[in-house]
DNA sequence: TGTACATCAGTGAACGCGCGTTCACTGATGTAC
DNA sequence: TGTACATCAGTGAACGCGCGTTCACTGATGTAC
């Protein structure tokens, strides 16, 4: 919270994240179909309108807390990968384990946040540079499986299959799971799929 | 259409599947967010109220447009399957690609369905046996992958791993390139590391 | 240090809207006798 | 074959609502001199 904080009561401070806050306060609690701007306005207790200084409209609101969230599961996975010392091929092939688990468990820790991330709200242009918002979470898959080479883990010759295949086998899985199409039960054993299949063995 | 078409213009006639492919249409367009019960109910010439006659409420009618596409696209899928005949290891890895291919080019030609499929319009509770409406399109994928085996396509030790990876990888890779977070150009790239993986040789 | 002024960050009232849903109703239909 | 009546499948008006957004505005702040 910044300075002029008692003495001033007509300007907030920072009302724009206070915004993505609370919008994401309630997207947690409702998901975002019931998410509107004047909730989250007089939740801060600040008029309505107040929210077009920083955001153009409702949409652009709602883009903000799901690009926030990327930001969040990233910050995420690396606490839990950062748990997993060592250089040897079990902990490497633990942080890759880990990675798929975060993943999972982020999900459906807070479903309505994930749906949000991968609803049409987030939805990107797939050729503009933005596409990094998920990089972070991408490049740990990738250092994760440059390791699992490294320590012998993982053959040369699977690596190159292994990126794409991970991430859409966590991620299918996942979305899968929250959409109640898929038994949760499942999700250990298909991460095992996954690692057999890339000749990872226990 | 039934029988009482020209004589009757107070009693539609089969309402219920108007409704739904009405509110189909609008979907289709504009996505799930955009359709109201109003404006389907207007667009089929019939007062609001009367939909209530078939559906609780406005997320029955969303639902049961949902679940009818599962039966679209499990039918799509296996008219698809049913172009390529023949009891070779060829023609069984060729149906196994087409399976994969028809569910990202039904998701791809028309997004705002496969989001409402899998929206949480369509969640299911996962103990219930209505996880059954995905049954078809899975059941599609058993007969594939024994086709597999016992062609000599794929050994028979990862039988057990390619099922779900296989499930898993397709829905993942498609809905993340819907999404758009990633390219549709990596898509078959995709399927070739599946099957690579998987031990599947060209 | 004091003042004038541009700019920033809010207010609050209003617009105009379409929405889901309820309710008492009525026209059409099918059926038992 | 005709009639009474239950049931089915609609109508249409109304309720009550919250919504996103615009607009002219004002209070607070920072800065140049």
């Amino acid at each position: 919270m910044p300075v002029a904080r008692v003495r001033d009561q007509y300007h907030h401070g920072d009302l724009e994240s206070a915004l993505i806050a609370t919008a994401r306060k309630f997207t947690k609690r409702n998901g975002i179909e019931h998410l509107s701007l004047r909730k989250v306005a007089q939740e801060i207790g600040v008029s309505p309108s107040a929210a077009y200084h920083y955001f153009p409209d409702r949409d652009a609101l709602m883009a903000a807390v799901g690009f926030s969230l990327f930001e969040e599961l990233a910050d995420y996975q690396e606490r839990e990968l950062a748990k997993i010392t060592g250089t040897t091929a079990k902990a490497a092939k633990e942080r890759y384990r880990a990675l798929g688990k975060t993943y999972f468990e982020w999900a459906i820790k807070e479903p309505h946040f994930f749906n949000l991330m991968f609803s049409e709200h987030c939805l990107v242009d797939s050729k503009s540079e933005e596409k990094r918002e998920d990089n972070r979470a991408f490049i740990n898959l990738t250092k994760c499986l440059d390791e699992l080479v490294s320590t012998g883990a993982l053959e040369e010759r699977m690596r190159g299959h292994s990126e794409l295949l991970s991430w859409t086998v966590v991620h299918g899985a996942t979305s899968l799971i929250v959409g109640g199409h898929l038994d949760p039960e499942n999700y250990e054993s298909i991460l095992d799929d996954l690692e057999f299949s890339l000749g990872i063995r226990k």
